[in-house]
DNA sequence: CGGGATCCCCTTTGATACTG
DNA sequence: CAGTATCAAAGGGGATCCCG
């Protein structure tokens, strides 16, 4: 259905990027994974690096609770879950862009006057 | 040079309603409320209902590192701060108003979403 | 494979009291 | 007026181990 995720996806995120945050930690970047298409647990664990299954259960179940995303498990053997945006989960796309789009442009002054506050203290 | 804050501001904007944050808890809320110009440290604890000194402090401190506002403290008795938006913290309001939009457009649907998963659980 | 159960830590946030 | 100092609480996030 899609290209795999790619592991270095959020190379260029860091925390200090995100002045704006959507939801919790892993909301956004859930969001991001699902945009192509639905994934499967494992696959989203990727490019998530280090998160751990507890955590990413916790935030896909808030996620699915806010009807953000639909959970579908198929009776198999070994199991598969797939997890996919609803229209909603999508809509959150656009404040998301708006907020790369600010640190695209102004993350970079941000942290250069934090330097220099460092540097000054 | 400004209207008085409203202290009731924020009253349509409860915590659920933020699932896009900027900064930390009260960085949007202050931002706002510098919106029209300078405000005095008493001034801003207002509309930012029982935010206590600290905290305040703690967040105002955090925004003039990161180069979000300027302080400008008036030798005088008695006392007096003024707190006003940089051009960086003004560009703050683009993605800001991209989130207002989106909790007037999707966040009916996603409170209905999470009443119907209580209601079945 | 896709989790659940436990335990724990640390940061954020707040309450309270005091001060130049 | 505009803070600072201290203490306490809370909860988000993570480590580790186990399971159907």
């Amino acid at each position: 259905m899609a290209e795999p995720l790619d592991p270095d996806m959020f190379a260029g995120c860091p925390p200090v990027a995100a002045p704006i945050r959507i939801g919790d930690k892993w909301t956004a970047k859930i969001t991001r994974c699902l945009e192509a298409g639905p994934r499967r647990f494992t696959e989203l664990q990727v490019p998530l690096l280090g998160i751990t299954p507890k955590v990413l259960t916790e935030s896909l179940r808030a996620m699915e609770r806010d009807g953000l995303l639909t959970r579908t498990a198929y009776d198999e053997i070994p199991p598969r879950v797939e997890y996919e945006l609803t229209d909603l989960g999508r809509s959150l796309l656009t404040p998301m862009n708006a907020g790369c789009e600010w640190s695209r442009r102004h993350l970079r002054d941000l942290l250069r006057a934090r330097d220099a506050w460092h540097a000054a203290s």
